[in-house]
DNA sequence: ATGGTAGGTATCCTA
């Protein structure tokens, strides 16, 4: 059984329906993760995405801030929603798919701007929330589960994920405090990153520009900062990987862009107790 | 070294 699912930091969805569109027809999507919906549940645009060919829809979002969709093909079941360290926000939520896929999809905070979990309340917010995560996923350990998770975790994590290493040490999303919590979460259930299983790591791979760039494409000072894991069960079954950069060019574009895995399971999974 | 852009129900805050 092949499946593809694709992470979008969508930067507000009821903006960018055409592009959403434009999204869904190049990567082909069975599942696409949405951050940063930007829209409580109630208003919703469940009809647009009806009309993309997703009929199994899993939202948990606010208003003004944050968000995330978790749009489908497949059945989704057992939908809900995660929060952690004491914070309300809408930034995680778990569904499972046909043959036990179990689908985290996540926007970790941004960070603010000052590296300094002591003076910068949202750079502490993000490394607790990591440190949170990474304790659920160390008690889950060697559980076997089919887990995936996808999301904006904004955090670059090799030197090739970013424009220029050195230059952003002190930066927020490519600190080393930060890398190396995302590490911590990483090797608690021993993701695999699966753009990273198929481009080498010697190579740049960017899915964040900044708004602020004159033009993206010339400057390309861009961030790899949205990723798709996959726990030990599903990695040998990944087949390919796509960063659509071209998305970045869009008008009106949201500033990240969508990165898509496939996977081709057993057909077992799908048949009574695989 | 600085400031640059985009989105929201907001006239500043967050990214």
């Amino acid at each position: 059984m092949r499946l593809r699912i694709t992470t979008w930091n969508v930067n507000s969805i009821r903006i960018r329906l055409d592009l959403l569109a434009r999204v869904v027809a190049h990567c082909r999507p069975d599942v696409l993760c949405l951050q940063e919906t930007k829209v409580d549940n109630g208003r919703f645009p469940y009809d647009a995405v009806r009309a993309l060919g997703f009929p199994h829809i899993h939202v948990h979002g606010q208003k003004t801030w944050h968000g995330v969709a978790t749009l489908s093909k497949w059945p989704l079941a057992d939908g809900r929603a995660l929060a952690w360290c004491g914070v309300a926000d809408c930034r995680h939520t778990v569904c499972f798919l046909p043959g036990a896929l179990e689908l985290h999809n996540l926007y970790v905070p941004a960070g603010g701007d000052v590296p300094d979990p002591e003076i910068n309340p949202r750079f502490r917010h993000k490394l607790e929330m990591l440190e949170a995560l990474t304790g659920y996923f160390v008690a889950r350990r060697g559980d076997g589960a089919r887990l995936l998770l996808a999301g904006d975790l904004n955090i670059a994590p090799l030197p090739t994920d970013v424009w220029n290493h050195r230059a952003l040490l002190k930066v927020v999303s490519h600190t080393p405090v930060e890398v190396e919590a995302l590490e911590r979460l990483r090797r608690a259930y021993d993701f695999v990153d699966a753009v990273r299983a198929r481009i080498p790591p010697e190579v740049k791979v960017f899915t964040w520009w900044s708004y602020r760039a004159r033009d993206w494409r010339k400057s390309n000072r861009g961030r790899r900062l949205d990723h798709i894991w996959l726990a030990p069960a599903l990695a040998p079954h990944l087949v390919a990987v796509e960063v659509w950069a071209e998305a970045r060019g869009f008008d009106r574009p949201s500033d990240h862009v969508p990165v898509t895995v496939e996977l081709d399971l057993p057909d077992a999974w799908f048949h009574g107790d695989g």
